[in-house]
DNA sequence: TCTGGGGTCCTAGGACCC
DNA sequence: TCTGGGGTCCTAGGACCC
């Protein structure tokens, strides 16, 4: 693949969105230290930033940094319909847009400079059209490949924008801190410290192999290739979710079997039903089980046909958690549990359908495969009219799986609808 | 007195096959 | 008379991202 000497990648990120978007429909929040929670900081305001407050901080926290930060509550629609319109903003410009989260995204707008001007005029245009169509400020990257541009909006923040020629990359890349490379985390970070590695700049002088081993292959590759600016990464605008799956926090609990059979039956009739939504089903159930001080075990199966059905992945996810819980790990409390469904296939195998335990027999062509796509299609066709509380199974409509508002895990099942 | 929910990707070791 | 090498799939755990 020859290298392309132009710098046509934008990476496009929405500063502090959901915070921002709080502060849009409540002028009386705008210019004030605000985070929305309260529990846990989901998104912080650039003035709540300037006191160290930052996402995932603890409430408590937040407020002893900043005792007269105010908390808002998540307007979950009203952020996934401002970034659904900001996205529209972006394919104006070129229908070449890769969405990866609900907030950002990278456009290809090689094809777009003949319409429109240099990629950083496009760059400009968009962030005048978010500012004044939507209100919000969006920071853009321009670079030569999707690593870099990313990079340089991280750089561009607050609401800038930032472009990295291609004969310039090496000067724009060395002064920077390592934790600006997407995939290093505190971790990479510790284990580059440790060896005296804290720019960008001082990776330069380690060979790639050095770095693979401290870091691993992908890792180290991954860091060398940015060393040496080989990202060979398109925008894709087609990608597909590789996995589906819902949690649920619980406090702290005795891992009863009824408390595991009631979670997983709610969380399981989310995950089902968005899987069937999709058309689509998955061979592999993994489940997680979070104990206290954030230790946490995971269980999962692979199945020779993929499933979408509410009461079979229920009965698997249980079977997979008391299995767990039953061991050593006996009598510990819990604080979460999880499902998610992986290896995805397009078609589900309805007729190859399984009945409901690990350790029951499960040839294909059971009866009881068809009794219970039977009752999946009667509970989807009833949703389908009269919405989702209309009706449930019965495991899933006990109980405390309602402290987080709803709303929060529907905006999450739309970062990136599968297809 | 360590918090929410939804994801992606990587690694190491073992089973199994040729 | 148990030894070589390579590949694929699966499981469990971990780092990281929004």
């Amino acid at each position: 693949m020859a290298p392309v000497r132009r710098a046509t990648i934008l990476h496009a990120d929405l500063d502090a969105f959901y915070a921002s978007v709080e502060q849009l429909l409540d002028p009386s929040l705008r210019g004030k230290p605000i985070a929305v929670g309260p529990g846990v900081v989901l998104a912080a305001s650039y003035e709540a930033k300037a006191f160290g407050i930052t996402a995932g901080m603890p409430g408590w926290r937040a407020r002893k940094l900043c005792p007269t930060i105010r908390f808002a509550d998540g307007h979950f629609r009203e952020y996934q319909r401002l970034g659904d319109e900001v996205i529209e903003v972006f394919r104006d410009f070129t229908p070449l847009v890769e969405r990866i989260s609900i907030d950002e995204a990278f456009l290809d707008v090689a094809g777009a400079i003949h319409l429109f001007g240099s990629p950083a005029e496009i760059g400009r245009a968009i962030r005048r059209r978010v500012r004044t169509e939507i209100g919000l400020a969006v920071s853009v990257g321009v670079a030569q490949t999707k690593h870099l541009a990313k990079i340089a909006s991280q750089v561009a923040k607050p609401d800038g924008l930032v472009v990295v020629h291609p004969d310039r990359e090496r000067e724009f890349l060395n002064p920077l801190p390592i934790e600006l490379i997407w995939g290093v985390g505190p971790a990479t970070r510790a284990l580059l410290a440790a060896k005296g590695i804290h720019t960008i700049g001082d990776i330069a002088d380690v060979p790639t192999s050095a770095l693979q081993l401290v870091l691993g292959q992908a890792a180290g590759s991954k860091i060398g290739s940015l060393a040496a600016n080989s990202d060979p990464r398109r925008v894709e605008t087609d990608r597909r979710a590789s996995s589906v799956g819902a949690q649920s926090a619980l406090g702290r609990q005795q891992a009863t079997p009824s408390l595991i059979r009631s979670t997983f039956g709610y969380l399981a009739d989310r995950v089902a039903s968005r899987l069937r939504d999709a058309g689509r089903a998955g061979r592999t159930i993994t489940v997680r089980v979070r104990f206290t001080e954030l230790r946490s075990i995971t269980r999962s199966a692979t199945l020779p046909v993929g499933i979408s059905s509410t009461l079979t992945i229920a009965g698997l996810a249980t079977d997979l958690a008391i299995a767990a819980v039953s061991g050593p790990a006996g009598g510990r409390e819990i604080t979460l549990l999880a499902v998610s469904v992986s290896n995805l296939t397009d078609e589900p195998a309805w007729q190859l359908e399984l009945p409901l335990g690990l350790g029951d027999d499960w040839r294909p062509g059971s009866p009881r495969g068809a009794a219970l796509r039977a009752v999946d299609r009667s509970v989807d066709a009833v949703r389908a009219r009269f919405g989702r509380d209309a009706v449930g199974y019965l495991t899933a409509m006990s109980s405390a799986h309602e402290r987080v508002p709803d709303a929060f895990r529907e905006l999450a099942e739309h970062h990136d609808p599968p297809r």
